[in-house]
DNA sequence: ACCTGAACACCGTTCAAGT
DNA sequence: ACCTGAACACCGTTCAAGT
């Protein structure tokens, strides 16, 4: 590994005081309910709880009541069912993630720099928040569409994608092809990466996963420079 | 489109007889059991209809029992569990994906059309065996390296990727670096793009499957071009 | 207005018992 | 040797009842 690459990378991926979307409860809510005070936010910190200590498994309903400290049927009082609460742990998921994107992408000093971090930085999102990542793209949550709000976060967390092709178009590091093809392409290849990781299908056989992510994404970039 | 490109997808993707594995029983067990005669092959095509009539659905054990006309606990005669029964789906999965792959490449005439054959191969088969495919890299199966057989179809899958990147560089198509990088990097795009479209998170926009992943197969051939 | 307890129909899995 | 029926501990979801 060169060092200007030691040093991209390290711009890259210096980690802000937190990546975490921020918690306080929205200001719509009061300020305490009945018996927890916004029983809403404290299901969602549960289940956000529950994936970051069990990479593996299921996000049950009645486990996220449980570490909630309520009845089993309490958070039919907050969300209509199972994948209401699932589409809105996606929904946080896409906003973390686009902070993260935007964070990768600002110490970047030029657009080739900004999109090589904008795949870094997506593919460790996906493996610091593996059983995250899967909620937000996985098939326990199956129609996505039926919740706005979500679709809403995730096309913003596509757009910081766009927004910098765009600009290595207008640079001259990219052809001027549809952009949305070129950012399906880089969005396919880092999403697969990350996949194949995050389902333990890559042997990264001493690799850490942004070096890879890095080496992907300046092929890429590669194939699609002004020829 | 070009001609030339309409031409090619058209060759890459004229479909065989049948992509679906062979089904016959294998030489090892018995013709005829005690109730069904090879239950074992009765639940694992169960398991397919299953999958194949029911996009959406997760694929339970009883579910497949049912369907294969025993009580529930029958299964477990022939699974230790139900991961066993996934493992087996998978298993059959990459097996018919290499199939399709083999196909695919077959009819290309030289190495660079034999990598974009796959890559249109790969993201054609997912689409066309979504739920099948979610079995193979998704999280429902958790653990996969518990099942060697499962792995080493995999890598079988896998390995008609890397010989063809092998081909490619000795053909001076991409240049000589790290094979397995190059590998990596092919099978992150069509696989990112083969979930993006099944996992319905991309908006097609009236492409078909097949032309996206072959513009972004090329794409990616380019910058992998000796320079 | 918000939550609980009990119930319902489903799972995966086990195990004695049947042929 | 192979399968069934009943049981167990779990789900998601509903609903009367409690405060």
């Amino acid at each position: 590994m060169s060092t200007s690459m030691r040093n991209l990378l390290k711009r890259i991926m210096a980690t802000p005081g937190s990546n975490r979307a921020k918690r306080s409860s929205s200001p719509k809510r009061p300020i305490r309910g009945y018996h927890h005070g916004n029983l809403r936010r404290a299901l969602l910190d549960a289940a956000a709880k529950i994936l970051e200590a069990n990479d593996a498994g299921e996000l049950g309903l009645r486990a996220v009541a449980r570490m909630a400290g309520v009845s089993q049927a309490a958070p039919y009082r907050h969300f209509a069912d199972k994948q209401a609460l699932l589409a809105a742990v996606a929904e946080e998921g896409f906003r973390t993630m686009s902070e993260a994107m935007r964070h990768a992408a600002a110490s970047a000093r030029d657009p080739a720099e900004r999109l090589l971090g904008l795949g870094v930085g997506y593919v460790e999102f996906a493996t610091a928040h593996r059983a995250h990542f899967r909620v937000m793209f996985g098939r326990e949550l199956i129609d996505k569409s039926q919740f706005p709000d979500l679709a809403k976060a995730a096309s913003e967390a596509f757009s910081v994608l766009y927004d910098t092709i765009l600009e290595c178009q207008r640079a001259g590091v990219t052809r001027r092809d549809d952009p949305a093809e070129q950012a399906f392409a880089a969005w396919s290849i880092v999403h697969g990466l990350a996949n194949l990781i995050v389902n333990e299908q890559l042997s990264l056989a001493g690799k850490s996963p942004a070096t890879l992510a890095l080496d992907i994404t300046r092929n890429l970039i590669d194939g699609m420079r002004p020829r």
